[in-house]
DNA sequence: GATGAATGAGGATTCATTCAT
DNA sequence: GATGAATGAATCCTCATTCAT
């Protein structure tokens, strides 16, 4: 019964965004869904014509980012280009995009350690997949990386970025371009052939 | 008014398990104090004996057990031993404690991505500042690290044993004394002196 | 949040009045919220539609209530009268107020002798000040009255209407129209000038 | 099953106490049985040793309370003097004890205006209705009242004490001793054989 | 007598959701 | 589509009272 069509005025993605900004500020706990609907400037009733639940509102707002993500991510891939170079490429972008989307962020990071990602792991991003794992898919393939499981290798990545951005949000501290290729190198170092 | 002492029977401890239980099988929103109390066998009146709100009784477990993953992490730490060996000492026993306290490393999790961290960030463990923090200190000013900023060492750390002791429980796989090895590895490699 | 307009269905009406009329019958003990809403036919929750909390809605019960005594005293006032003819309007319209809204003067008693009284002198009736003390103000600046200040004359006068109402109440007599007029006359005779 | 025999560490008065001056400072509301304790510096359980239930140490503590204003109240009586003499010295005196026992003054109209006074109308102080009441009784006899109603008298005579007092207290004004006299003369005046 | 940990029913309040307009 | 008043189950917490020590 979602309606996700010519939604002219806007109202789903201003409440997809409230939740966002209301989750980063206050945790689950504090993002009511009433508050969201005042947030969003839209009644209360008004969220349930574009989500069946505050819990598919949470499953698409976590698909969502992760689509928001993976663009951003895979921004300036160049299949041409050497691995090592496509590699730093993602990372760059993937810290540049927490730096920026501080809310998306802390988002996320309360998704994934919630029940949600576990009860439903089969709701993420396809654009994630095509364009994020397929590339460490491949470099898992032609031996670019250690030996390890492929499924290790994301959240491996992933955690060192996160602290570095995280770190950098909550330190008021700005790390130079110097200092994000040193973090990346600390990933690259670990994870490359040895 | 919180009574710590002579707590013979043990309902304080009885409690904190229970949270823990809870809030690892469900998130914070499924422990409602209704069911921790009735989980941990006390009257619901009874948890604020020795606790005084909800929020202080998250706040004291999120002490107690990073109390109890520091001491498991320092176990066998000795002094005399070269640098890298005390360093993959401390990164098997974390690597274990997470794999064995399964909702001790769920409860962190969630903890450390929700506000409570941020807005609490006095609140935590003397024992793990005394004995984690310290050996990491001891590595940078003693050059076995790169030269990154020491408080985005840990998280950066943590991040990968999270990430396998996590995949580890969630896909039911066994690491091999091998294969964590290989992934401490990634860490030392990736942080050490290059 | 409140909202006070086009509340067509009068529901925030019967919130008041139940909560008057239980208030009355067991005190402000006996008033529970949940007791409140099923008195008034509504539910728990809609009363926080109207009220931000039960002190709020004791507070505006208040206001509510010394309003519509305001109004009641002062009906059939008259500038143009002797100012003896106005004030036994006045004791006899208050009187009768008392008798005819029983759960009115038990609340309003109550309340005066609660902390509430104390810690919020502001919240009150602008009505009851307009009608009421202005009258009075009047007396004393023209010398209808002792010499006494003329704060301590309203509480004065409100003593003996209570008590005498409170009696007829409490005891199922009925004063006569002479013996209403007698109670007053002792009031009269009291603050009159001598 | 209660011991008011050797009370021999005053733990009954302290709870009686501590109860007067909770309710005075909070209300009935703000004096839970536990906060009586503390304040008194007894265990919980040991007002039970004293009191049957909440309930019957309040209904105790007004005899207590009106026990002592009797008293205060009847000092210096004197059969011999003249019966408006006597009248004045027993208003000055309740006058006073209002000013001097502010939470006695305060409790006595809490409790007057509670449903406890309705519901226990048979529990009251045996001195009160000795001392004071008998006093009132014989001037109703011997015809030195009006022709009211003999119930109507002592409220109607409390009323205007107790809002003198009350103002008093509050205004942190100081009544002289004149103005007392002029007080108790608008009570006299008022109730007086015209 | 005295203690205070323990109880659990009851109270204020919140919040996801519905539905008549 | 959009609204927001209304719902009532669920939640956190309080507090009079009991009882083993």
């Amino acid at each position: 019964m979602n309606v996700q069509l010519d939604d002219t005025s806007g109202k789903r993605v201003a409440v997809l965004n409230s939740t966002l900004a209301l989750i980063k500020e206050h945790g689950f706990h504090g993002a009511p869904m009433s508050l969201i609907a005042k947030h969003a400037g839209v009644a209360a009733g008004t969220i349930y014509h574009y989500f069946d639940s505050k819990e598919t509102l949470i499953l698409e707002l976590y698909v969502h980012v992760k689509d928001k993500l993976a663009l951003a991510i895979s921004a300036g891939d160049d299949a041409e280009k050497p691995y090592k170079d496509r590699f730093f490429n993602l990372m760059i972008n993937q810290f540049n995009f927490y730096v920026e989307n501080e809310d998306s962020l802390f988002f996320l990071e309360q998704y994934m350690s919630s029940p949600f990602a576990k009860n439903f792991p089969e709701c993420d991003s396809q654009l994630f997949a095509d364009k994020v794992i397929t590339l460490f898919q491949y470099g898992i393939e032609n031996a670019h990386f250690r030996n390890i499981d492929s499924r290790l290798l994301a959240p491996t990545i992933k955690g060192t970025l996160v602290a570095a951005a995280t770190f950098q949000l909550s330190e008021q501290i700005v790390f130079s371009k110097e200092d994000i290729l040193e973090v990346i190198s600390i990933i690259w170092d670990g994870v490359k052939r040895q």
